[in-house]
RNA sequence: GGGCCCUUAGCUCAGGUGGUGAGAGCGCACCCCUGAUAAGGGUGAGGUCCGUGGUUCGAGUCCACGAGGGCCCA
């Protein structure tokens, strides 16, 4: 006969966690898992959005990669075959800059003095370490994917740190292993051969990176720029219009610099000019106004100012306006520079140009412009065919043609250009300015805009496919979609180079003689063009330094060509893989089956302009298609008062932090019902709450069972194979938890969390506070096998049935409840709940009537107390009926649900009336829900004349005819039962309560027995409070020792008293009046005064000898 | 300046296709239970559903305009 393992109710759910960690890894039922669909006809493919393997995750990970566990183990019980492949970022800046501080790096400099072979090994031993700790974190949440071992990565790492030439040996997919130097096997990882997480760095991912540029560069969409960017002085890299984002700005105050330009024509007229950024005097060109603005020349003393209208603020002192003419009077007046003696600026004529948008909002109405130092600046450069000078390198620093200025930096440059300009009566005034400037990304360095060389992919060309593509992809949230399209729309041409060392190498080779350039689209391509340094790059990953040993010939002109030396954008890395790990190049079959990913699912702040774009462009230029069908996207994990989390703020969570003290099921339900599209606010606080609502409620229905089966020491495989005769209650709890295992699939098939966690929380509600609670006396009672076996039958299929339901969302409690609860008793069943199938509807279970019915009577019961409680009458007190007015008129052919109802009340009869009006006030109302759609317009006069007749007559009407007709506007409407409803307005002397034509209405007089009885549930309560004073165990029993005083009570209620308190023995003792309270002990004896309806009286318990415990006790 | 989203109880949030006293959890107050017990349960108070117009027999829900907040793009 099956024993359950005894269930503790204090449980320490993390370490349950570790242990089920070790029984799955010992038991090897991951292995299991993954293979369990190997053979299945039907296909799922979710492809991972790769995680930077470049830090340990947070918490924040934690929420998408609960999705994607959620939603990979549901398509798994449901018999779907899948890749469960896991993805890691690899390449680019933010690696290069944790190495950088690791190394205590300050600039590229450092880097090349390095040595960039090195730099890159120690960026690659980076990304395995981080790997296999974010392996080892998503093991822990419970996430089951084709992991490799962490050793495995780390000792990968070690090798690339020793020798990254040395031969190693690692193991492959399916037993084998595979052999080669670790250089070249961290350049496989992912493989099919080796299998596990793939790697952006791998040579595959970046191969198939080449023949997309090269495929672009055939459609000639690649083409080199010349812009002026924002640039990073301390990375010396342009940093693209994806990175300044939210976090790209920073509050900054700059020297704010009023100017003045002189006119060539009026050497004492000047224009007046306003800079934040001085430096970029020295490369001033123009100055802009706006056409249609007013602009006032003023004197003040000797010199006249131009200066806008709404700008006269800004002058210092007093004035007197001369002239005023609108702006485009203005354009074409000729000036002279902040700095014509520069080389640079020699032989530059500088003038003014019209801009619409100039404002005078800030500043003077009239624009600095220096297109060699501004984005907008060199728009407006091109424009008007000015002069571009670029002052500063790749470090910030000024070009040696600067004269003085030479050598210096940019944002070191303010207070000697202010000096010069003193000196040569050029500066107005200055005032310092706060605004919000952009920053670097990483390493807060402020911006300076600076003319590069970049490479672009040329958007036109797919715009409109890439628009087309979108539309046919669902995006969950639904505004996904507009969100998308509009950076589509507004999407300039893609920056994919960057100016550093660590990242894919584009292979793009540029002849130094004649500008023309090749885009090799393979590294056969490659070899095949190589005229010198193939040999040293022979057996190296296609990474900088080793690539740019190989050069070509010039297809146009003939002159060896190297590489050009920047790498790429890393969202090109990532873009790639629904081609690169499905295997486009070298298994196409394969690839057309896995592709596109039928669902993805990443966080969508930021990855509408990321990601997801990425992956539509790679897709569209190499297929033509939609790279996956879905899209879940999610908002951003805040701290519990809904901060952003930061490190420096000191209020971010460590993911490894929240496992050990919450537990991962927790974080993961948490995860799971919270709305995608609204931000989480995240902390222990919500963790707890979780706990409260969920966890325990749960686990505590599954402990009481455990406790009591065994017990009762039920056969549960006898009973198994019987079909016990069940009770309402059974059938009904068994109604619910089919339709839950119904709803949550059909959620989840929506791809839904949030939708297929509710229905479970409410059902764990029903469970937990109404069966149990009702069903309670039915698990331990000695009579009555049959009813109480149906009890433990129902409970059971109902804990079973939601726990495998559960076991996507929470692995862990799902696998410790299936352990302990299911397989002792169905030893035919899978080894561990993950192996099960999803529970299958079973339409025999259903019974919704039943479900809408018992509705009714919780309603109906809640009423009953409400109506209690208002009238002062505890329920401790028994009263002698409830009447119920209800439309659940089935219940009339219920009585075991009314006896509920009548137990909950405390009553001793339930009784059903129909026209409630000897009880309440109440009014009828019509049904606007019903009639509304059927009369429109006259439903207003149908209700007004319906509210003019009198409620009682009303209803007494409907219970003789069955309907009710009205006249208005000299039309008739016959009106039925169910187009009206009756509202409670107040009782007449009664307890009553009443909600949407419900009531229940309670009587209230009270009988002398009734009374006694009341006493008598007193008295037992009392005495319980006694026994937890005295500090006796739930199940001791107790010896009840009285003054005489109870002498009626017990004659009418002994033999309850006596149950309820577990009394073995009641004693009078005529001592107890006088004696003293002389004894708390709980073998000894506890006394106390006891006040029962105003009657005093003294009692006494002590433990009752010789009663051995034949119930468990949970706390000892 | 353009696009998207949000604004409902003290707090955090639910409120398919419009249906007429607006819901949950937490917090608060009161109460119950004592075989889930350093737990559990019930009842209650608390809301001009951001504002203004409009469509409609009927608007938290649809439309327009406006306010405040967030994100994205210029």
């Amino acid at each position: 006969m099956a024993t359950f393992k005894p269930v503790e109710t204090k449980v320490d759910f993390p370490a349950v966690e570790r242990e089920l960690l070790q029984w799955w890894r010992e038991q090897k039922i991951v292995e299991q898992y993954l293979q369990r669909n190997e053979n299945s006809p039907r296909r799922w493919s979710f492809v991972d959005g790769p995680i930077t393997a470049n830090n340990p995750m947070g918490v924040h990970h934690g929420w998408g990669r609960t999705y994607k566990d959620l939603f990979q183990r549901y398509k798994t019980m449901r018999g779907f075959r899948q890749r469960y492949q896991n993805g890691f970022d690899c390449q680019g800046l933010w690696v290069e800059v944790e190495v950088e501080k690791d190394l205590g790096f300050t600039s590229k400099r450092d880097i090349e003095k390095f040595g960039i072979g090195p730099f890159v090994n120690i960026c690659k031993q980076r990304v395995l370490t981080y790997a296999a700790v974010q392996t080892e974190q998503s093991i822990r949440l419970g996430m089951w994917m084709d992991w490799n071992d962490p050793d495995d990565l780390r000792n990968l790492a070690d090798a690339m740190k020793t020798n990254p030439s040395q031969t190693v040996t690692y193991p492959a997919k399916g037993g084998g292993a595979v052999r080669q130097t670790a250089e070249q096997i961290v350049g496989r990882l992912g493989d099919p051969e080796i299998g596990g997480s793939y790697f952006t760095f791998s040579d595959e991912n970046n191969y198939q990176i080449w023949g997309f540029l090269r495929r672009c560069w055939e459609r000639g969409m690649i083409h080199k720029g010349h812009d002026v960017m924002p640039w990073c002085p301390r990375c010396s890299t342009g940093i693209s219009e994806h990175e300044i984002v939210t976090e790209g700005y920073q509050e900054i105050t700059h020297p704010g610099l009023f100017v003045r330009f002189p006119l060539l024509d009026h050497p004492k007229r000047s224009l007046l000019v306003w800079t934040t950024t001085p430096w970029t005097l020295t490369s001033n060109v123009a100055a802009a106004v706006h056409p249609g603005l007013t602009y006032a020349l003023v004197r003040q003393g000797e010199e006249e100012l131009y200066v806008e209208e709404g700008a006269l603020g800004v002058l210092r002192g007093p004035y007197t306006v001369v002239e005023q003419v609108p702006g485009e009077r203005l354009v074409g007046l000729k000036y002279h520079g902040p700095f014509d003696d520069l080389p640079p600026q020699r032989g530059v004529e500088h003038r003014v140009i019209p801009w619409k948008d100039v404002s005078s909002a800030e500043g003077t109405g009239i624009v600095h412009i220096a297109p060699g130092c501004g984005a907008e600046d060199f728009r407006l450069g091109k424009e008007h065919g000015l002069p571009v000078i670029a002052p500063i390198d790749e470090y910030g620093v000024f070009l040696p043609n600067f004269d003085w200025l030479a050598g210096r930096r940019a944002d070191e440059a303010a207070d000697p250009i202010t000096e010069f300009l003193q000196k040569t009566d050029r500066l107005y005034k200055a005032e310092p300015y706060t605004h919000r400037y952009p920053v670097c990304w990483r390493c807060s360095t402020e911006l300076v805009f600076r003319l590069v060389d970049e490479w672009f992919i040329a958007m036109d060309p797919i715009r409109q496919e890439l628009t087309d593509v979108t539309r046919r992809i669902r995006w969950i949230p639904e505004f996904g979609l507009d969100r998308e399209l509009d950076w589509l729309k507004n999407m300039h041409d893609w920056m994919i180079s960057k100016k550093r060392y660590w990242g894919l190498a584009l292979p793009i080779y540029e002849c130094p003689n004649c500008g023309h350039f090749d885009v090799i689209g393979s590294a056969e391509e490659l070899k095949q063009r190589a005229v010198e340094g193939w040999e040293l790059f022979a057996g190296h990953a296609p990474h900088r330094p080793w690539i740019d040993a190989v050069k070509i010939r010039c297809a146009r002109c003939g002159t060896v060509t190297p590489r050009i030396t920047d790498v790429g954008n890393p969202w090109l890395d990532a873009g790639i893989v629904t081609l690169s790990t499905l295997r486009y190049r070298s298994d196409r079959e394969y690839w057309a089956q896995w592709f596109p990913a039928d669902f993805i699912t990443e966080g969508f702040p930021g990855q509408y302009r990321n990601w997801f774009y990425s992956l539509l462009v790679m897709s569209v230029v190499l297929s033509q298609r939609e790279p996956f069908r879905t899209c879940l996207g999610y908002a951003n994990v805040q701290d519990e008062h809904g901060e952003e989390m930061h490190k420096s703020k000191g209020n971010a969570i460590d993911f490894n932090e929240a496992a050990d003290r919450a537990g991962t099921d927790v974080m993961r339900w948490a995860y799971c019902t919270q709305n995608p599209a609204n931000n989480l606010n995240f902390g222990y606080g919500m963790l707890d709450e979780v706990r409260r609502r969920f966890v325990i409620p749960l686990w505590n229905v599954y402990a009481f069972f455990v406790t009591y089966a065994n017990l009762e020491r039920i056969d549960f495989s006898a009973l198994m194979k019987t079909r016990p005769q069940l009770a309402t209650l059974d059938r009904w709890i068994l109604s619910r938890v089919q339709g839950v295992a119904v709803e949550v699939a059909e959620r989840l098939d929506d791809y839904d969390p949030q939708g297929a966690t509710r229905p479970v929380e409410a059902f764990v509600e029903d469970l937990s506070n109404w069966y149990v609670r009702r069903c309670r006396r039915r698990f331990w009672k000695s009579d009555d096998d049959a009813d109480k076996h149906a009890a433990y039958y129902a409970l059971y299929i109902a804990l079973r049935t939601l726990v495998l339901a559960l076991a996507p969302f929470t692995p862990f409690l799902s696998e410790r409840i299936y352990q302990g609860l299911v397989r002792p008793v169905e030893r035919t069943m899978p080894a561990s709940v993950h192996l099960c199938d999803f529970p299958p509807p079973d339409r025999a279970l259903r019974d919704e009537r039943l479900e809408e019915l018992m509705k009714g009577v919780r309603a109906l019961v809640a009423l009953g107390r409400a109506a209690r409680g208002h009238a002062r009458l505890k329920v401790r007190q028994p009263l002698p009926a409830a009447l119920l007015v209800t439309k659940h008129r089935a219940l009339k052919d219920h009585p075991e649900l009314l006896e509920q109802v009548a137990d909950e009340l405390n009553v001793k009869h339930v009784r059903f009336v129909d026209d409630p009006s000897r009880y309440v006030i109440y009014e009828v109302k019509v049904r606007f829900d019903v009639l509304g759609p059927r009369l429109g317009p006259k439903v207003q006069p149908v209700a007004q004349a319906v509210r003019a007749l009198d409620a009682t007559e009303v209803m007494a009407r409907l219970e003789r005819d069955g309907q009710l007709t009205v006249t208005t506007g000299g039309e008739k409407f016959t009106l039925t039962r169910d187009d009206l409803e009756a509202r409670l307005h107040e009782s007449k002397g009664y307890a009553a309560e009443g909600s949407g034509g419900e009531f229940a209405i309670l009587e209230t007089t009270l009988t002398p027995e009734l009374v006694l009885e009341g006493k008598a549930r007193e008295f037992v309560h009392q005495v319980q409070n006694l026994r937890k004073e005295a500090g006796l165990a739930v199940d001791d029993r107790i010896v009840l020792l009285h003054d005489g005083g109870l002498e009626p009570l017990l004659s009418a209620h002994g033999p309850y008293i006596k149950r309820e308190t577990l009394t073995v023995e009641v004693l009078k003792d005529a001592g107890l009046s006088k004696g003293p309270r002389v004894d708390a002990s709980p073998v000894q004896g506890h006394v106390a005064e006891l006040r029962l309806d105003g009657e005093k009286v003294r009692v006494g318990i002590r433990r009752a000898p010789g009663w051995r415990r034949n119930l468990l006790s949970r706390n000892e």
